[in-house]
DNA sequence: GCCACGGATGAAACTTACTTTCATGAAGCG
DNA sequence: CGCTTCATGAAAGTAAGTTTCATCCGTGGC
């Protein structure tokens, strides 16, 4: 794995859990039931021992070890440790809402409502806590002074691609998105050095991304990606690694959580690059105010 | 170990360490050097192992054993586990994030990050807790029921329309969406009973979504608005009215927390739809997560 | 002053928990 | 089909935690 320099945010401040959850899927098999055990109980398995856990788990004492070292301790007494520490603070999820959980056959509205709120609120927070704002002041740094800036992404991530795009255009810097993969493709091969290429993947193994991150990297830009997950290929291809903290999601809730997160930290980006010159960045915003104003009706009755 | 207990060990209520100070006096001249150590660094202390504990409060293991009987504890690592807790809880959140609050201009990253999470997540929760659970029942009803379903937005709110056109269009629901007026105006024109159109406009004022509203009313379709302000002017042409709580914004991180609102509420709907007929739904899911994976990477399990 | 007595204490023996090493077998690659 | 790579658990090895026990020290009785 010769690998180029890379700055990633992985250093997980805020969410041992969360952090863990983002790892799993590069975990061999006999780690990820440890990890889900873990992640499932957190405080549980901090009053287990080793032997105790591995057991559960159905495998052998060293995958835990093995574990441990996978998400970044020292050995099994840190995770104890750090376990507790994170069961502790964590605030007592209201009723059947489990974080990341599924929501119940049974459901009425008022219960669906409650479990995706509140996990899209923790999706948020946790991004957020486990964002690193020295990755993120790196991105920004190259953003500024970027000659142009290209976001790359596919289905419910071009979403995002598209509005962090069009953000960057508002505050007068020079950013493209392209929702067709041959476009990006010929588009990336015109970048160079000074360039900022952006690659946004949840699961960050989408293929066409990944194609144009490289091929943008390859003519000298700079690549940053966006993925829930640390260690999926995507990252292989980026100079910078930003994490968002969505847990491994149902088929429903999930994918929203995810999506609010990537804005969330694209917005941070945003805020970033607008706090560089914020004279500028604001008048630029109010004059692209004023061109959709004509498009409003007057209200007298908005309320204050 | 035949020995009364000194003093009753019970269930400490308030917290360990104020219970272990406590019962401070009446430990043994020993104990409570280790005693002091603990109370001291309760964090530091669930670091160290036993023996390093003991050297630093100079005694040996066996008293720091005996200490952690006194206090009640069954043995060292159950203290240490107990301590990691305890210090995690006595962190308190983080300084002054006013809801709704402006970003300081001289804010480092990662005070804009902690700022605009939480703005974001505050906006999401509250725009669940004030959402009505019988309104949406009645857009959910409607939808479940529709011949076919148009969602308008423009601008930001654009990228939410096209994203719940998306989404019911993935588990098999008709929808559609149109970036453009004209064309959305002649769609709406075709709409008629039993047919759903729903509008999304932040500001509630955007004239193009209120036309086009408007119209599809008039032909008979049932109209839903979502908007941030209950009494903004596309709340007349809207048979439903679905609102988010984002606050009044600054210009900077709002956009985006009103989004995040609107996505939250969209996807409430979106499952509340799809709960209708979950087989159906989870099949409709399937197939399409099937289509694009051909174009994913392999395995994302990469070595650390 | 001398001698029990009992609690406090640490050295060392002991047990358990944790960590490393290594052989095995399965899965991918050329 | 051999080669490599990787995941895995058994077993050996090390470190951590626990118990035992002899010693020490102060106390009070003789």
């Amino acid at each position: 794995m010769a690998k180029s320099p890379k700055i990633s945010a992985s250093h997980e401040p805020g969410g041992l859990i969360v952090h863990i959850s983002g790892l799993l899927p590069s975990l061999s098999p006999a780690e990820q039931r440890v990890a889900r055990l873990v992640v499932a109980d957190p405080a549980d398995a901090a009053r287990r021992t080793i032997t105790d856990l591995a057991t559960t788990a159905e495998t052998s004492e060293a995958t835990v070890i093995r574990f441990c070292r996978s998400v970044g301790m020292n050995g099994y007494p840190q995770l104890r440790i750090r376990l507790a520490a994170e069961a502790a603070r964590r605030i007592e999820p209201p009723d059947a809402r489990v974080v990341g959980g599924d929501i119940p056959p049974g459901a009425d509205l008022a219960q669906i409502i409650a479990t995706i709120a509140f996990n899209d609120a923790r999706a948020v927070e946790e991004t957020a806590e486990q964002l690193d704002p020295a990755v993120c002041e790196q991105v920004v740094e190259a953003i500024v002074g970027a000659g142009r800036i290209e976001v790359y992404g596919a289905g419910a991530s071009g979403f995002v691609a598209s509005d962090f795009q069009q953000k960057l255009h508002r505050i007068g810097r020079t950013a493209f998105y392209f929702p067709d993969v041959h476009t990006a493709l010929t588009s990336a091969a015109l970048l160079g050095k000074g360039d900022v290429a952006l690659g946004i993947s949840h699961t960050g193994t989408t293929a066409d991304v990944i194609e144009v991150l490289e091929q943008a990297r390859s003519r000298g830009a700079a690549t940053a990606a966006l993925t829930n997950f640390p260690r999926s290929p995507i990252t292989d291809v980026a100079d910078f690694v930003l994490t968002t903290a969505a847990r491994e999601t149902t088929y429903r809730s999930g994918a929203m959580a995810s999506r609010l997160a990537q804005l969330t930290v694209v917005d941070c980006l945003f805020v970033g690059v607008a706090a560089r010159n914020r004279t500028r960045a604001r008048k630029a915003l109010e004059v692209t105010a004023e061109a959709v104003q004509t498009h409003r009706v007057g209200s007298t009755r908005r309320r204050g």
